[in-house]
DNA sequence: GTATATACATTCAGTGATGTATGTATAGAC
DNA sequence: GTCTATACATACATCACTGAATGTATATAC
């Protein structure tokens, strides 16, 4: 059978992605071929070839696929009509954590991500995206604690930036390492600790205060 | 010429493991090829192949080889006698982040296991030694916790478990995003900050206490 | 209804990497 | 002084993967 309708062309191009999302994650972007992601998804090499230029852009377009969901909720929190953007804020981070925890999808591409991935020659780039996404969210974190300063949940003294980058710091880590080790960590259960521990060092860490040696 | 003295080939060795280090982290681990390694230390594949099984032999090898030089430091923090372990602490902090940036080769083994590296195939018994090596500290950060507690340096009713996977993802989440974008963050300068708000967090974030709910 | 572009499958040549086998000159044991 | 194990270099066979070329049957445009 061959010459499919154009939906099926696209579910086609679906199933190739969600082969290469289970194959990336079992051996490794690098290591994975061509062929394991065809035989996974049931296609030959020809239809990846089809889709898609080389194994770089499977890459990139399985990437891409998966726009996180959590740009509705951050969005609230950087809101300036929102009346209690520190709540909103640690909705979000809370969501992202159990995210990470309970929907498989979202586990498998941060393995891929943080574990499963070489950051070199033609994924050189990826780095370059992840350091502007980075980059983003953190403005989006700084609108936010503006906000929050605002709203005077935050004290008016604190240094944005080294805040950002310190609550940037701590998801990344925690994610990190409850992906090394589930079994010590138990991510689902402490999450809310977790991020409260955050809050409250913004709200009260003198070290994240200005300085005025500066 | 051929046929060096024991001496001699030592050093090979070692210019090897240099070699590998370098390449590496240029083009990945499982980017980089034998003969880049070899040509990199100035010899053939031969000699490699003398000093080492195969490639992923000479990746443990060089792994192995950076045993980190922080155990002494270490040790002082959980060593039931000293009187200011959470100085001790702090100081090895500290200590830890300023390497990761001054110590060119530091950097770049942090570099090479963080984005240069699959943990696939035979990488994948890697990540199960980062576990153990991450069970480890902990389970020295947990002495150290505890001499602290007894020093009254911090709270009887901090959740040692809790505390100890926190501080853990916290230096793993400042390197990470140190690493991925070096002009954001300025590590050196902010890593006295940085362990002081985590130590902050311990001595007084409620969310750390244990629970009675339990 | 025909023509053409589409959506693949199949085949093939080329490439680079690996592991091993072999060559070789010397260091060190005796 | 001879002999053997050492410390490599060189040469070779193999293999998997890639990318492109070709084949082909059918949607779809007209």
């Amino acid at each position: 059978m061959v010459r499919r309708t154009k939906a099926e062309a696209l579910q086609t191009r679906a199933q190739i992605l969600d082969a290469a999302e289970q194959v990336f994650h079992r051996k490794g972007v690098l290591s994975a071929s061509l062929k394991d992601i065809a035989s996974e998804a049931g296609v030959t090499r020809g239809a990846i070839y089809w889709h898609f230029k080389n194994k770089h852009d499977v890459f990139m377009a399985m990437v891409d696929r998966s726009r996180l969901p959590f740009d509705s909720l951050a969005e609230r929190a950087e809101d300036a009509s929102e009346p209690d953007p520190l709540r909103r804020l640690r909705e979000f981070m809370v969501f992202l954590l159990q995210q990470a925890v309970c929907d498989p999808g979202q586990r498998r591409l941060f393995e891929i991500m943080f574990q499963k991935c070489e950051f070199s020659g033609e994924n050189a780039d990826l780095l370059d995206r992840q350091r502007e996404a980075c980059r983003d969210s953190s403005a989006r974190l700084a609108r936010t604690f503006a906000n929050a300063i605002a709203h005077g949940q935050l004290p008016e003294s604190l240094d944005t930036g080294k805040a950002v980058s310190w609550l940037h710091s701590q998801l990344t880590g925690v994610i990190m390492t409850w992906l090394l080790d589930p079994e010590v960590l138990d991510l689902e259960r402490e999450a809310t600790d977790f991020v409260d521990t955050c809050l409250f060092a913004l709200q009260h860490a003198p070290s994240l205060r200005q300085r005025f040696g500066d």
